[in-house]
DNA sequence: GCCGGATTACGAAAGACTTCGTAACACGGT
DNA sequence: ACCGTGTTACGAAGTCTTTCGTAATCCGGC
């Protein structure tokens, strides 16, 4: 039953999304315990709370339920890269008039990166510009 | 009034922040009219729905409000790249798990950056290390 | 001083998101 | 076959966001 083609996921659903693209697929059960270990300084999500974003999601498309053992087990659809590219070019969108290298240019303030991710993403910019 | 320190602006204050980003200073009827005209695909936005939500902002911190001539004047109170920052912060950290490197790689594959943009993101890196 | 048009204020409706209580269900052990 | 535990299903409450109808207010012109 799903409903919507595309939409950006939601804080709740992005968390729960980070822990399966970590583990991969997973039960509510083994979702529910990694977040709460992740996140012991903030309150953390109840058991339904996991398993409903979890159907929700389910229902909108973000992740594949396999319903054949008891405990049912939940895996992305999408993955984490098309996820993430998709979550970025959205805030380009609507924050940055569609400019890149002013993304690019807050990122690095925002963390002050330090020279390891430069180079890292010196290198980046070389295959980049490489392999097109 | 103000209710809270600082969150991130939801999609429509957004939308209303990159104009007063861009005009400077202004009343709702301007904002109103710049939103009609760029977003003449959209369904455009009424003019009290502005009105409502540059009272919202004012009430969050978002903008300051000049009541002293008839039509009320409105101005951001953060800097476009503050707001910038903390966007690509919060996003980086919900999504990225705080990998400026990877973030940045995902934004050059979301929009296929032209040699132009490349080169600029490189004056970025070198500006960026040298002035540490 | 009054009217009309524009502006602001107020509140409510509709939808999305998160949370959780409770019921229904499944399964293993005895 | 029954019970207890763990799982899923359902629905509702509370908050937030967006939208807009309507009332109240203001001001310039007559």
């Amino acid at each position: 039953m799903a409903r919507q083609k595309l939409s950006r996921p939601t804080d709740g659903e992005l968390a729960i999304l980070r822990v399966l693209w970590e583990r991969g697929p997973s039960t509510v059960r083994e979702v529910q315990e990694v977040m709460s270990k992740r996140d012991a300084d903030r309150r953390d999500v109840g058991y339904t709370t996991v398993l409903k974003l979890l159907q929700i999601m389910t229902d909108k498309g973000f992740v594949d339920r396999d319903e054949s053992s008891r405990s049912h087990i939940y895996q992305v659809r999408q993955s984490e890269d098309e996820t993430q590219r998709q979550l970025v070019d959205d805030l380009l969108e609507r924050a940055f008039g569609g400019s890149t290298a002013r993304l690019v240019l807050q990122a690095l303030h925002a963390r002050k990166a330090g020279k390891g991710e430069l180079d890292e993403i010196r290198r980046l910019l070389d295959d980049f510009e490489g392999g097109r």
